[in-house]
DNA sequence: TCTAAACCGGTGCGCGTGCATCCAAACAGG
DNA sequence: CCTGTTTGGATGCACGCGCACCGGTTTAGA
């Protein structure tokens, strides 16, 4: 990586309003977080990292995928997700499921209990995130934000 | 809040863009803090929490600002902010120091220590921000980026 | 085939955070 | 002036997470 301007899509100027949309962007992300997991909790005692994994689960055709998948989704650490999945276990949300082709494997399967406590936090989570973050953007700004993010998303991979 | 469409900004309707922006969001952010994090923390053994607060009490005419100010700036609860200065301070960044006008107050103040650590990182947090974020965007996104952000950042107040 | 490396998921441990609570100081109302 | 309430900051505690590491399995290379 040099410092020279040798084409590619990578800046190498500094430019002065970068610190301020990281710290913006931080703030939103933070804030909108707290008050999603606030509504999630009081409504559903649901955390949002847990509804988070249900959604990934249920979002898939058979209703399950490999830890490791689900730990780079969710964005969380294998372990960070062992646990998880153990909290979501204990509440009979989810079963873990031997992997028949990888004998190392497990699978994290939705159970019928997990599906329906999804479709009981999905109306609020929908509903909070649009009241409390997202309502404030029009059609254009919406479709606007998802190409940036878009960019921004893997980087330069 | 009604449901019914009764001007104002806050959209009421649903519309399926917005969890798939909310998710990259997430993911940008989680993201971009922690690559930024790892190079502070490699470079200079600095947290992103802690060159954060540095930075906001550098932005501070004299350097200093109180502990319940600084914690909304920071995105830390009350406790969180006092932890955070302890190991400052244990480090010499920062020092405590008694508001005359109101005994109940402390004011967290910046050493010389602290702006030459912060002065050290600022440039490796630049470059971070710029080589592994922003500087996929060209200037005119960066700034939709901006107004964007700015609508987002206290929803409706 | 046999061995070394890579990989999957789980565990021990430490760290940073928020919540509930506490104490002291400040303010409000009588 | 005294009392009840509010505010600023600190502390005990529990929780969720990442890191380092481990045992078991799979894959690659000689």
């Amino acid at each position: 990586m040099t410092l020279t301007s040798e084409g590619g899509s990578p800046r190498r100027t500094p430019r002065s309003e970068e610190p301020a949309v990281w710290r913006m962007l931080q703030r939103v992300q933070v804030r909108a977080a707290r008050l999603l997991e606030a509504d999630l909790l009081t409504a559903h005692d649901l955390a949002l990292a847990s509804y988070d994994v249900l959604t990934r689960l249920a979002e898939t055709p058979d209703g399950r995928l490999r830890m490791n998948d689900l730990a780079d989704q969710a964005l969380l650490s294998r372990s960070g997700l062992t646990r998880l999945i153990d909290r979501l276990q204990r509440d009979g949300l989810v079963e873990r499921e031997a992997c028949t082709s990888d004998a190392r494997g497990l699978y994290a399967v939705l159970t019928a209990a997990g599906r329906t406590r999804l479709a009981e936090a999905t109306p609020t989570y929908l509903r909070s995130l649009r009241a409390r973050f997202l309502g404030v953007l029009d059609d254009d700004e919406l479709r606007q934000c998802a190409t940036t993010l878009t960019k921004l998303l893997p980087p330069p991979p």
